[in-house]
DNA sequence: TAGAAGGATTTGT
DNA sequence: ACAAATCCTTCTA
């Protein structure tokens, strides 16, 4: 696809993004213009990054960033109450991965007086960063699984129907079932809000919302290539999903075991010293792992078969104690 | 009943 | 050719 393509389909999306430099002045635009994050509150949103990982804030933060004022901002975190407040009800200890929250309880905070205003740009700015830097990783650790490009542009329909089950594996959405098959990624980018409604009225708007987080991260990441800020620092390391290489299952494994903040709770290291991991959710593991292979009909039996098959290779075996569903890489890192 | 172990065969790259 | 997927039987906690 050249370059030309993406230009004029991205014009509107550009334009929203204004003419900055990097990604942390765009988020003090974006922040510094919305009434849903003011500067005054900073330090309030750090003790809220303290208290409950930084996800649901950094999705709130993201989602300011890319909507184009505060009402649209409000249409997003409001439209569809059915799928995600009732989630942060039910599941306020939610670990990040399994539900980052668009939290419009954080979105509401009112504007207050001005004092001190250098430190909170600091803090702010902190904030920013961390933020930034979260959305990339957690986009990264998604290509890595779903073996697809951080590009929404460049995904065949194939790539469209992973991320669409990703996300809605992610966020708790109700499937959307077969309204999105047949689509490019550039059909999917090219696509309204109002479109991605009337082809799923119940999370239309929130996928929407998400696929303009991946473009936009698409988006920075290639004028922070081009720049060469630290920002980029977390995807210019090789990974499997480039290599071009078919990932390995240990290497998969070892994905996942990098990433306790989004998948430990589904596999854990118990001695990461000597390479022990324990499986505590067989079931989304295989899942994860059949996403990432594109078999659906994955699941444990068969997983641990091919774990079983690494005995004999020496990469993966039972520890001296063996105990249901723990393993150890013979090779620890 | 879920998991462990491993044989046999098929599939995809 | 190779890794993994699939399907299977038998055993065990």
């Amino acid at each position: 696809m050249s370059n030309c393509d993406r230009s004029l389909a991205e014009d509107s999306y550009f334009s929203r993004m204004a003419s900055t430099d990097n990604s942390l002045t765009l988020l003090d635009h974006s922040v510094g213009s919305s009434s849903g994050w003011d500067l005054d509150n900073t330090k309030e949103n750090i003790n809220i990054v303290e208290r409950s990982g930084v996800s649901s804030l950094y999705l709130s933060c993201f989602d300011m960033l890319l909507t184009q004022d505060a009402l649209s901002l409000d249409k997003v975190s409001e439209a569809s109450p059915a799928s995600v407040a009732p989630l942060t009800l039910l599941e306020p200890r939610e670990e990040p991965e399994q539900c980052p929250i668009i939290d419009s309880q954080e979105q509401g905070l009112s504007p207050s007086c001005e004092i001190d205003e250098q430190e909170d740009d600091r803090s702010l700015e902190q904030v920013q960063s961390m933020v930034v830097g979260e959305v990339l990783k957690d986009i990264e650790t998604a290509c890595k699984l779903l073996n697809i490009t951080p590009d929404p542009f460049e995904w065949n329909t194939s790539h469209v129907q992973k991320w669409l089950l990703w996300t809605e594996h992610l966020y708790r959405l109700p499937h959307v079932g077969k309204v999105f098959q047949e689509l490019s990624g550039k059909d999917l980018c090219d696509m309204s809000e109002e479109e991605f409604q009337q082809r799923s009225p119940h999370s239309g708007d929130t996928l929407h919302a998400h696929l303009d987080i991946w473009k936009s991260a698409a988006w920075m990441k290639e004028r922070c290539t081009v720049a060469d800020t630290k920002v980029t620092a977390g995807w210019s390391e090789a990974d499997s999903s480039s290599s071009g290489q078919p990932i390995h299952l240990w290497q998969f494994l070892k994905e996942l075991l990098l990433k306790p903040h989004n998948y430990g709770r589904c596999i854990r290291w118990l001695n990461k010293e000597k390479g022990i991991f324990k499986i505590e959710d067989s079931a989304h593991v295989a899942r994860l792992w059949g996403l990432r292979k594109n078999r659906p009909a994955m699941n444990y039996d068969k997983l641990s078969r091919s774990i079983r098959q690494y005995y004999k290779k020496g990469i993966i075996r039972k520890p001296d104690v063996s105990q249901r569903l723990v393993y150890q890489f013979v090779r620890p890192v």
